[in-house]
DNA sequence: CGCCCACTTGACCGGCCGGTCAAGCAACTT
DNA sequence: AAGTTGCTTGACCGGCCGGTCAAGTGGGCG
């Protein structure tokens, strides 16, 4: 309220230990019923009932639904790039460091379906497709650097590097979501097979 | 209501000439508005008021806002499958069939970005989710048809063909996105790139 | 001309929505 | 004991939602 422009972690108020695990037990439980049923047809007040409180415990934590959403949003993006370059790690050749960004890419968005389902809304709607491109913007940079290096040391053939980016993603979402969602196949495999296909198409070696 | 099977075009009512282009103009104006603003944030009151007409309209062609949009996702499914086989036609060659099939459906999507985006809401609402899953499994099956004969003449190396019809999707998907929505480039230059990365992959020749 | 029926109207319904708030409670300070 | 502050309650609000329906309207056809 005070500050509208208090993008990060909402520091709004100042809570006791019992006040962060009630935020943290609210994000969990919301985040499931919105991946499993959606945002919209997910009301507050079915939160709160699940989570066996007032809903007036609600917006204590939240300035409102969205901003829930948008914080659940952020954190999982956020997550999603550590995750990735944590697994990366210090390596000097190129082509590892992509193949291993795409395996965790593929492997952190197998591991969690929902936050992918919740992506996957997120970018249908206006209110939260710009929070998505932030965040997608900044995943792509990162993947296109790598990209723009392996093509500078030779080790690629030349193409647009974000645009390879973008097709690593799309790959990365369509083959989670039949794999992991419809077919239960395990998420090492998934992987294998993303990885696979990304760096080959459908016709190379 | 009498036959809640009525998959096929709702010949529930015998319609005038009038009557037909009343629903179409319906049909239109729900698609712009749902891809626009969201199916849930769109009210059937928006949609009658935008048409200039009664609320009981809507409801003498459709049956409800959720039959509505099954309408619009079933036909644009057709469509798109229909403008893929007829762009194929009757070619000898697998690699010439699977790269016409690939361009007719990246340049489907880049034509109707309002399809598309219906089609993504679709796919993240377990109401809808069904007909999409419908819809994109028989895309899938005929691409993947294609590319197992493709394999079968030695043309590309052995792998899963589904997986591979999968990612082609993914691949269309995310750049249609990227480069016609948010960047506007012209359609027929993202057709190329769209073939050119599903082929090679990042490694590819 | 008169009838029929496809079509249109818009007030109305019950219900749920996101969000508010006055009040109460509990734990820690002073 | 009294005060402060973090937390909780749940009734309540205005408003909009999807959907209904009794009452018209008007074009084509016998």
């Amino acid at each position: 309220m005070k500050t509208p422009t208090d993008a990060s972690q909402g520091s709004e108020r100042r809570l006791t230990a019992r006040g962060r695990e009630r935020r943290e037990q609210l994000i969990a439980y919301a985040t499931l019923r919105f991946a499993r049923d959606g945002f919209h047809p997910t009301s507050v007040s079915e939160i709160v009932d699940g989570v066996g409180v007032g809903k007036g415990v609600f917006y204590w934590y939240f300035a409102s639904k969205d901003e829930l959403f948008i914080e659940i949003l952020r954190a999982a993006q956020q997550d999603l790039r550590r995750t990735q370059l944590k697994a990366i790690g210090p390596t000097d050749d190129p082509l590892e460091a992509i193949e291993a960004g795409i395996r965790a890419g593929a492997l952190c968005m197998a591991e969690h379906p929902d936050l992918r389902r919740l992506f996957e809304f997120a970018r249908t709607d206006e209110t939260f497709a710009k929070v998505m491109r932030s965040g997608q913007r900044q995943l792509v940079a990162q993947a296109a650097q790598r990209l723009s290096t392996a093509v500078e040391h030779g080790l690629i053939p030349p193409r647009d590097p974000e645009a390879l980016a973008h097709a690593i993603l799309g790959i990365t979402n369509q083959l989670t979501m039949v794999y992991i969602d419809s077919a239960q196949r395990r998420p090492e495999e998934l992987a294998d097979l993303v990885v696979s296909i990304c760096r080959n198409g459908y016709a190379g070696s």
